[in-house]
RNA sequence: GGGCCGUUAGCUCAGUGGUAGAGCACCUGCCUUUUAAGCAGGGAGUCGCAGGUUCGAUUCCUGCACGGCUCACCA
């Protein structure tokens, strides 16, 4: 980070001066008798010129200042809530020229009596301030804002302090969590946390990050997915659990992506995937009530209504409706890619048909799926950890749910025959051969325990990132994680 | 990783083959109810980095770094 030059070395010249006067520039406490809020929701009624009697002390940090001779007024903010300090050479006598070695952005404590001036501007009387903490570096523009993404995105703190929208996004994304736990506390959903450094990865098809552990000698993977550990706290009698964390997959980033991301997976037993649709519709339709007070809401220039019931298609029929392709018809990779091509489709050869087929959905008919839409009955080769359909072996019990464009969650009756998760692991080994880099690895352990038997069971995963971008309205993931991932600076 | 675009003062941005500007911020002066305070004056830059072309490069070319979008893979 460079030095912001003669900004920098004319603050530090104030700090000096206040040091050399007995100032401490970084004092411990400060004792306050309200917050800015509460004055501001107390007396934001007053006439203008009236006053108070009322006598708080208040903490917060300098956003502007406006000196006039004799009368200074300044910006105190803290959080959302902005209060002005009104001093006056009658009132602070000796201690007012002090004024002159503040800065934007230094916090101090005041104590004064509060009034509205002509103007009606809610406003402190400084009988006396403390300085709080002495910033040493300018704040970024008051009027455009900060707008460099480099530094909105490596230096979060100055964006939170320089743009509201940013600072709201953060405050919604908080709530969105927390509403999310409630909804699933009161179904009798258990919290609970597995781990996130593991001996072998699993429960998603993605590429790892790894790590080692020294005292163990042992490599180590960081999850990709809850999913196994879950499953295992389902086999040891939880009726119903959840996790809300993060997944690591080492992959590309983009716009929908990030290399650590939130997700929620939670698994309720006695449950099939028709059960998973009714809890995420109420879930997420909740989220949105008590979050923004509606479900009706605008995303990307896209009417978008989360009441339920949502709309729910096929994996085929959504195809067919998007490509005019039968994947039905087209058993094979190769017939499958021929017609793609005969349709004027731009399908990249894929390593497997049930790649081509996800490739399909994701490319055609996933940017269409714009209102809440689940997309059910995936073949089997590509859900290596969901049951079959009774009716029809070739197609497990998944779902996949659609808002906005945006893959918000993944859901499934889960396997629990034993003997068929240990043929699905032998089938994803195969699929690595024909060339396929991201397929599930056998884990013994786990299979193990589906032997010593897991309830039916219904499990879901939603995308909190991308959850928190629909109801926010942000296009870029980046823009609802307060640190993404980038790469470091050399 | 590929393609396209960007990088100029602390911030937001103009601009040029002849060595750089504005607004905010900063400094000095005036100003005791202002509020994007005002008025007057002033300081501030390795023009992302490194090469090349040129009498001369911030500008043109090449490479690199970082970022954005996009394509490839995934939640």
């Amino acid at each position: 980070m460079a030095e912001t030059g003669s900004l920098r070395q004319e603050r530090l010249r104030k700090l000096e001066i206040l040091e050399g006067r007995g100032i401490e520039p970084y004092p411990s406490s400060f004792r306050t008798t309200a917050e800015i809020s509460e004055i501001v929701d107390r007396f934001s009624s007053l006439a203008p010129g009236a006053r108070t009697g009322a006598r708080p002390r208040l903490a917060g940090r300098i956003t502007a200042i406006r000196r006039m001779g004799r009368a200074t007024f300044l910006d105190l903010r803290q959080g959302e809530a902005k209060i002005q300090g009104y001093a006056n050479q009658d009132g602070l006598a000796e201690r007012y020229e002090l004024l002159e070695l503040l800065d934007i952005g230094d916090f101090l404590g005041v104590e004064g009596e509060v009034f509205k001036t002509q103007r009606g501007e809610l406003s402190v009387d400084l009988a006396s301030f403390t300085l709080l903490a002495k910033a040493l570096r300018p704040p970024p523009e008051k009027w455009h804002g900060l707008r460099d993404v480099e530094i909105r995105y490596r230096q979060r703190y100055l964006d939170l302090l320089a743009n509201e929208e940013v600072r709201r996004t953060f405050v919604t994304r908080s709530r969105i969590i927390t509403a999310m736990r409630a909804f699933l506390d009161s179904r009798g959903f258990l919290e609970v946390e597995t781990p996130i450094l593991q001996p072998l990865y699993g429960g998603a098809s993605a590429r790892p990050f790894e790590t080692y552990h020294h005292a163990l000698g042992q490599r180590m993977f960081l999850r990709i997915s809850d999913e196994l550990y879950l499953k295992r706290l389902i086999v040891g009698g939880y009726p119903r659990v959840y996790e809300i964390g993060k997944d690591f997959r080492n992959e590309g980033i983009s716009t929908e992506h990030n290399p650590e991301f939130t997700v929620m997976e939670c698994y309720q037993a006695f449950a099939d995937y028709h059960d998973i649709m009714d809890l995420a519709e109420e879930l997420i339709s909740s989220v949105a009530r008590g979050v923004l007070g509606r479900t009706e809401i605008a995303y990307q220039g896209e009417e978008i209504d989360l009441a339920p019931p949502w709309r729910r298609v096929t994996l085929r029929e959504a195809i067919l409706e998007g490509t005019g392709l039968d994947i039905r018809e087209e058993r094979t990779k190769e017939a499958l890619e021929r017609e793609a091509r005969r349709l004027g489709l731009r399908l990249e050869p894929q390593p497997t048909w049930g790649k081509a087929v996800d490739k399909l959905l994701s490319e055609f008919v996933q940017p269409k799926l714009i209102q809440p839409t689940f997309v059910l009955d995936y073949p089997v080769e590509i859900s290596p950890l969901a049951k079959r359909k009774a009716s029809d072996p070739s197609l497990a019990e998944r779902f996949e749910l659609f808002i906005g464009g945006l893959e918000m969650g993944n859901a499934f009756s889960e396997l629990n025959d034993p003997l068929d998760q240990a043929a699905r692991f032998q089938q994803q080994e195969e699929q690595r051969r024909l060339g396929d880099e991201e397929t599930q690895v056998l884990d013994e352990d786990f299979l193990i325990s589906l032997e010593h038997g897991m309830p039916p069971t219904g499990g879901l995963g939603i995308g909190v990132d991308r959850l928190v971008m629909l109801l926010t309205d942000a296009r870029s993931i980046r823009d609802v994680i307060l640190f993404p991932t980038l790469r470091a600076p050399r």
